[in-house]
RNA sequence: GGGCCUAUAGCUCAGUUGGUUAGAGCGCGCGCUUGAUAAGCGCGAGGUCGAUAGUUCAAGUCUAUCUAGGCCCA
């Protein structure tokens, strides 16, 4: 035969016909569609079509706005849009505004990179001009890279926590809380350069080598204590520091509860310390190391009351904490809450003084009568002198260690309480509240996300709302010049706050005390009329844990509490937690229904991925090299509440499946180009068995699919339809029906009973897709809209995401239906199988070349074969297919199910039509057409012209 | 160092209240088809269920310890 003898027939068969490209060309296909999204105004488009619905509110949390998008930050605004569409579609009014974090230090940081100054060389209005002007750079960079992941969102309008009506909330939302009991005042260490008189943020420091005293100090036991140790004398505590300057501010010496401490005897006195770290001591002094004869646990000397090393009026506590470790020292750790972060957090729980005898340019005050004046390292000295005057220095040396120095000057910084504003987390029981409503009201996903952020909420301290900062919003406090009196109420709140409306949070820079304040305004306590401004801003969480307020509450078409929330796991502790706070202390309850957390993205080793280490995917580039729904793809393919794992290597596997996904539409397409649904559409009843029963499968799917959207479980989702076009589909379904679809009447009923369901399934699997395949979906959408867009199946909308999601059809259910055919799968599986053997055999090589005789003495199957006769060679894809009556010798024993089945594999009979490729006895048996069988000269005369 | 989490084929996921020989799809190998063709179909090879110890008649599943990795904190 030739290839023209080949083709002979071919016109009068239906293949396939779509202009669906096979290769989807996302990257330069994608763009192109946003930008007709974009004209047509989709987004509002649906906002108007779901109108009066009921409401899905996911509320965005703010990303910083800094910095290109990252994996991170892609995925979690490609999970909210999956949300948010597959939302839409089902009927709701879903609404997403995108937000951003501007304020703080990261952009600050940025900015004086950019300028090569420091906090004090810079004017604070113009700095913040600068800022803000940044702040609104990187919003538009990261805008458009979103918008080009495909994500729909109100673009135009997105919240933006320096945006004025935002910063006015945020004042209010203060002077609320303020009101009602739970801002205060409080000291708390930071670090500090005394050299740029500056707090520094921790980004600000960085660690260098250092040379400090070394001490070791005796605190002596007061009088008429028990100790746990016998025959003591004069015992003593001894600590080690390398602060010596800090041991005024010392209010409490810290054991480990649980690490062992002994009291031993040097030069004639008792010393108490950790028994791990006598050698350590003793080693030092070049003393022999005594025995210890008993020890007791830390927790044993607790509340034991100790002489202070400087204030001889003073006495401090033993105290207890985590914090103290055997790495050095002597297991005693020398506490003062007023020059360190671990002293004050144990302070805390203490109740301890916070102690900072030191001003800003790191002299003591006058608190400190005795070195009053001196630099605090000029004050190492006269101490370490003192305390040997005293005779509780046991030993002094000079060590070099990693120190904390100033980013700018270089110079070594110091740990400085200063006077801070916090939030109580207490006050009105708002832990209380929060904890019960996290446990009860609120639906975490996954479940241990909850443990975790009760076991934080739990023990966190009050929160530290000061910033010595620029580039923020300011605490809205102001001070009495005359007494240093507190000023804040709701009308020097709210006049500021209005003013913030039309100048933005500058006005507190641009302003004086006076022209901030109503008119009139006096002390309350000492009735002056002179008032300076408070120069801390807010921690920039504080900015982003108001949103509750700020854009929830005060956009019309959201609400509070919001349906849900989505962010990284690390929001535990931010976002998640700054927002409940805020929430409880403005109206009693959490500003969420369902929390959802996303993992982290990591390289293909599990580990962070990093630019130097080369195992960076920029979203960005995977957008142009592949095709945002690849990366979308990805994100749907993998379980995102834990971590994720992301290469090349990865994503090309992802573009497999989805190229498979495709394709599958590609052959819906393709062979539902001459079929309109309003006119050619078969009904259920008059259905094929096998059609039947694929809507039967598609029902199913339908109900699977939408559990995993409603559960977030969107590589679920994945699996579900990529197995189902894989498998279903692709093996089976679309096999099975390529003879039925091209060599049948292309009007008969057989070939339109097909092409209902293949339109059915194609429209409902590309609505199920949507959410995830945005833009390929999209553009299926189309393909099936240009053959016919018709009510009847909704295909009238002009887009997939304005569509609504495919309605529950339990009448497709047919559970007898799908019983036969999964037996019916199971054989045809072992004859395929019986099929590959006789092809090594060399015996056949299309299956059409076969012919398949099967017996069973098993009744049930029996039955369900010869029920199903007349469709088996279809099913196998084989010419002929006879039930033979008895057992044949040639057998084999395949699965368990079908001991019974005998599978005989031979060469078909007859000769193979020349169109339709089946063979058959009836080739030859008609003149006209001689190298065609009965069936296909049967069409061919329905077909043709007759023209002889 | 502490809190929380994760670990099943090369990859992404299933795996019921513990119960036969741990599944699917992808990828890979081999073959078929050339009427889904830079496609499609079939068959096949891949796993000590992170490691160890325990509970049990029975452990991927329960317990403990460890290892690797992650987030947050110190």
């Amino acid at each position: 035969m030739t290839a023209k003898e080949i083709n002979k027939y071919q016109d009068t068969l239906n293949l396939p016909n779509s202009p669906f490209p096979m290769r989807a060309g996302l990257a330069k296909q994608e763009p192109e569609r946003l930008k007709k999204w974009q004209n047509e105004g989709l987004y509002s488009q649906i906002r108007n079509a779901r109108n009066g619905a009921d409401k899905f509110i996911l509320h965005d949390g703010p990303p910083y706005a800094n910095g290109k998008i990252h994996n991170g930050t892609a995925m979690n605004k490609i999970l909210k849009d999956f949300v948010v569409k597959f939302k839409n579609m089902n009927g709701f009014d879903a609404p997403y505004i995108p937000g951003w974090d501007c304020h703080g230090m990261p952009i600050e940081h940025a900015m004086f990179k950019e300028l090569n100054k420091s906090k004090h060389e810079v004017d604070q209005i113009e700095f913040r001009k600068g800022a803000r002007k940044y702040a609104a750079k990187f919003v538009n960079i990261q805008r458009e890279q979103f918008k080009r992941l495909g994500v729909l969102g109100e673009w135009d309008n997105p919240y933006l926590t320096m945006n004025p009506n935002y910063e006015a909330d945020t004042v209010r939302v203060f002077g609320e809380l303020y009101e009602k009991g739970y801002i205060y005042k409080g000291m708390k260490p930071i670090h500090w350069c005394t050299s740029c008189e500056t707090a520094l943020a921790e980004a600000e420091v960085e660690y260098a080598d250092h040379t400090s005293p070394s001490v070791f100090v005796k605190f002596p036991v007061s009088q008429n204590q028990k100790l746990p140790f016998e025959n003591c004398s004069n015992p003593s505590i001894v600590i080690w520091t390398t602060t010596p300057w800090t041991l005024p501010a010392n209010r409490a010496v810290c054991l480990k509860g649980d690490l062992d401490y002994c009291a031993v005897d040097l030069d004639g006195e008792t010393i108490i310390l950790a028994a791990e770290l006598v050698g350590n001591l003793f080693s030092k002094l070049e003393k022999s190391i005594p025995e210890i004869s008993n020890t007791v646990k830390g927790i044993n000397l607790e509340g034991l009351m100790l002489k202070h090393p400087i204030d001889d009026d003073l006495t401090v506590p033993v105290i207890i904490g985590e914090h103290v470790t055997t790495e050095a020292g002597t297991g005693c750790v020398h506490t003062a809450p007023g020059h360190g972060q671990e002293d004050y957090q144990v302070g805390l729980k203490y109740k301890l003084e916070v102690a900072s005898p030191v001003n800003e340019k790191g002299h003591f005050t006058d608190d400190v009568r005795e070195y009053s004046g001196n630099f605090v390292f000029k004050g190492n000295k006269l101490i370490i002198e003192d305390l040997r005057k005293k005779g509780i220095l046991i030993f002094t040396e000079s060590i070099t260690h990693s120190y904390p120095h100033c980013w700018r000057c270089h110079k070594p910084v110091i740990f400085r309480a200063t006077e801070q504003w916090f939030m109580n987390v207490d006050a009105n029981d708002m832990r209380k509240t929060a904890v019960e409503a996290v446990d009860n009201k609120v639906n975490w996903m996954p479940a241990a996300s909850k443990q975790r952020i009760l076991s934080m909420l739990k023990l966190r301290p009050d929160w530290c709302l000061s910033r010595q900062r620029l580039w923020g919003v300011p605490i809205p406090v102001f001070y009495c010049q005359k007494c240093g009196a507190e000023l804040i109420n709701k009308n020097t709140v709210d006049k500021f706050a209005d003013m913030i409306e039309t100048e933005t949070s500058d006005a507190w820079f641009a302003h004086s005390a006076h022209e901030l304040l109503p008119e009139g305004t006096v002390c309350s306590k000492c009735g002056a009329n002179n008032f300076r401004k408070e120069t801390d801003i807010l921690d920039v969480w504080f900015d982003s844990g108001v949103s509750n307020r700020a854009v929830l509450e005060h956009r019309k078409q959201l609400h509070v509490p919001a349906d849900l929330y989505l962010e990284g796991s690390d929001q535990h502790r931010g976002w998640f937690q700054v927002s409940l706070l805020i929430s409880t202390g403005l109206r009693g309850e959490p500003p969420y229904k369902n929390v959802v957390t996303n993992g982290w993205t990591l390289a293909a080793s599990g580990e962070k991925e990093s630019k130097s280490k080369g195992n960076f995917i920029d979203p960005e580039s995977v957008c142009n090299k592949m095709g945002a729904d690849i990366l979308r793809l990805w994100f749907g393919s993998v379980n995102y509440m834990q971590d994720v794992q992301i290469s090349q290597e990865l994503l090309k596997q992802v573009a497999d499946s989805y190229r498979r996904i495709r394709n599958t539409f590609k052959f819906l397409l393709g062979n539902i180009y001459d079929y309109n649904p309003d006119i050619n559409s078969i009904d259920y009843d008059n259905l094929l068995p096998l059609d039947k029963y694929m809507l039967n499968s598609l029902e199913i799917l339908r109900e699977k699919v939408t559990e995993a959207y409603n559960e977030f479980k969107f590589y679920r989702v994945f699996h579900l339809i990529h197995d189902f076009c894989t498998v279903e589909l692709s093996a089976r379904y679309c096999d099975i029906l390529k003879d039925r679809l091209y060599v049948e009447k292309s009007t008969g009923n057989k070939r339109r009973s097909a092409q209902t369901v293949l339109r059915k399934i194609c429209v409902d699997i590309t609505k199920l897709i949507a959410p995830i395949l945005s833009f390929t979906a999209e553009e299926v959408w189309q393909y099936i809209r240009e053959n016919h867009a018709s009510k009847t199946d909704g295909t009238n909308i002009h887009s997939v995401h304005l569509a609504l999601w495919p309605e529950e059809q339990r009448n497709y259910i047919n559970e007898q239906l799908q019983a036969d055919y999964n037996s019916l799968w199971e054989v045809r599986d072992e004859v395929l199988r019986e099929l590959e053997i006789k092809r090594r055999d060399g015996m056949i090589g299309s299956s059409l070349e076969a012919a398949v005789v099967l017996n069973t003495q098993d009744e049930k199957l029996a039955g369900l074969l010869a029920r199903y006769k007349n469709e088996l060679p279809a099913l196998f894809i084989v010419s002929q297919v006879k039930l033979a009556p008895q057992k044949n010798e040639e057998h084999r024993a395949p699965g368990l199910e079908l001991k019974s089945l005998n599978i005989i594999v031979e060469k078909a009979q007859g000769k193979k039509c020349a169109r339709c490729w089946n063979y058959s006895e009836t080739v030859g048996e008609n003149n006209k057409y001689i190298d065609l069988c009965a069936r296909c000269v049967n069409t061919l005369t329905l077909i043709l012209p007759t023209n002889d």
